[in-house]
DNA sequence: TAGGCCATCTGGTCCT
DNA sequence: AGGACCAGATGGCCTA
């Protein structure tokens, strides 16, 4: 009977009103409360002549525990109460509803603590699992973190991307493939992977209005007025700075550069990352995690403001890799808003698996 | 202060 | 029956 009852979807909303009502027991003592208030459903249930509102929580809870239980009230229940009419009460259905004792009250928490535990390992495993997840997608920054929606969207994009890359065979614009991977992102995001890249904004304006994006990707992005400087602390090909910024030390490089430019094949002894290696965990191979949990703060300071990358071909000035990216740019005029903390911007050019794969690509 | 994000608790449902 | 999974509710934290 509970079963048709919560099959049918007319029925819901009483259940999901009880429920709530039912619900928000966090303490002790209000957990203990959760019995009362399965037996204050049920007798208003009855009072409304309708059972089909009570949760069958409240029925597992009181009936399920009736056969274990001993605690001196449970002698025959006689019949479910089937067809009964008194007067004017409606039928009652179901078992009956037996007073929580002190003894199935604490059954019923302890049951509820472990239910509990044992939901917040799964959290936490699903967590570490997205952790993961934003390592291996374009752009990792260990401070400011990805929210769980934008790593599974640009994760998905990434995705994307990548097999349309393996899908043609060809070498992706760069302005499409950017597009593609901030498809659906949020603007702060946006930013993010759009820096990582080294995006030109100049290139990126002029080109996403022209181009028809073999990607397809979106067609309107703000951009930000501020010139974020690939200015890597060692690498020349990063030193071109010349506007004063706060952040220009913090340096990140093009993953594109490092996957699509030509000739670029990935070095793992760049200037910037030169501990040992760990074997690749994924497609990916990030490795930074080894390094990051063997490191001083100041130390794990100055690896963040260096980038895990590999060499950029040292014909392409940086200067010319200047970016504005931005929200509400003009609009808003603050320019920092939607940056990301650059200094602990990872990138992952350690990923020599795909990247031979791609680079057979483009040099054939 | 509002809104976004997150962790946790909780009850319902499904599966083994 | 118990565990896994899911979604709603709630409160905390952070940021604009």
């Amino acid at each position: 009977m509970l079963t048709r009852l919560f099959s049918d979807p007319s029925l819901m909303p009483e259940v999901q009103k009880y429920s709530g009502w039912a619900g928000d027991s966090e303490s002790e003592d209000s957990k203990a409360k959760d019995g009362d208030q399965h037996l204050r459903l049920d007798e208003d249930d009855l009072e409304e002549g309708d059972q089909k509102g009570i949760s069958s929580r409240a029925h597992s809870e009181i009936a399920g525990e009736d056969e274990d239980e001993d605690d001196g009230d449970g002698d025959g229940d006689e019949d479910d109460g089937d067809d009964i009419t008194e007067g004017d009460m409606p039928k009652k259905r179901g078992p009956k509803k037996r007073e929580m004792t002190q003894a199935r009250i604490e059954r019923s928490k302890v049951r509820r603590q472990k239910a509990n535990a044992r939901e917040r390992t799964r959290m936490h495993d699903l967590n570490s699992a997205l952790d993961n997840l934003r390592k291996v997608v374009p752009c990792y920054s260990k401070t400011q973190k990805l929210s769980k929606i934008e790593t599974l969207r640009l994760a998905k994009n990434y995705i994307w991307a990548l097999s349309e890359i393996l899908r043609s065979g060809k070498r992706p614009d760069l302005v499409a493939y950017v597009q593609t991977l901030c498809k659906g992102l949020s603007q702060p995001t946006t930013n993010l992977v759009a820096g990582c890249l080294q995006l030109n904004s100049r290139n990126f304006l002029t080109e996403q209005c022209q181009e028809g994006s073999r990607f397809q990707g979106p067609s309107s992005f703000s951009m930000h007025p501020y010139p974020y400087q690939c200015s890597r602390l060692s690498s020349p090909q990063c030193q071109s700075s010349s506007t004063p910024h706060p952040l220009r030390t913090h340096g990140y490089c093009s993953t594109y550069d490092s996957v699509y430019a030509g000739g670029a094949s990935p070095e793992y002894n760049s200037p910037e990352y030169e501990g040992p290696l760990s074997p690749p965990v994924c497609i990916n191979g990030n490795f930074s995690l080894k390094q990051q949990d063997s490191v001083s703060p100041d130390a794990e300071k100055s690896y963040h403001y260096s980038m895990h990358y590999s060499a950029l071909p040292s014909s392409r000035p940086t200067a010319a890799h200047n970016l504005v990216f931005g929200s509400s740019g003009a609009r808003s005029g603050v320019h920092s808003d939607n940056v990301m903390p650059y200094h602990d911007m990872h990138l992952h050019h350690d990923r020599a698996p795909m990247y031979e794969e791609l680079n057979a690509f483009f040099h054939n």
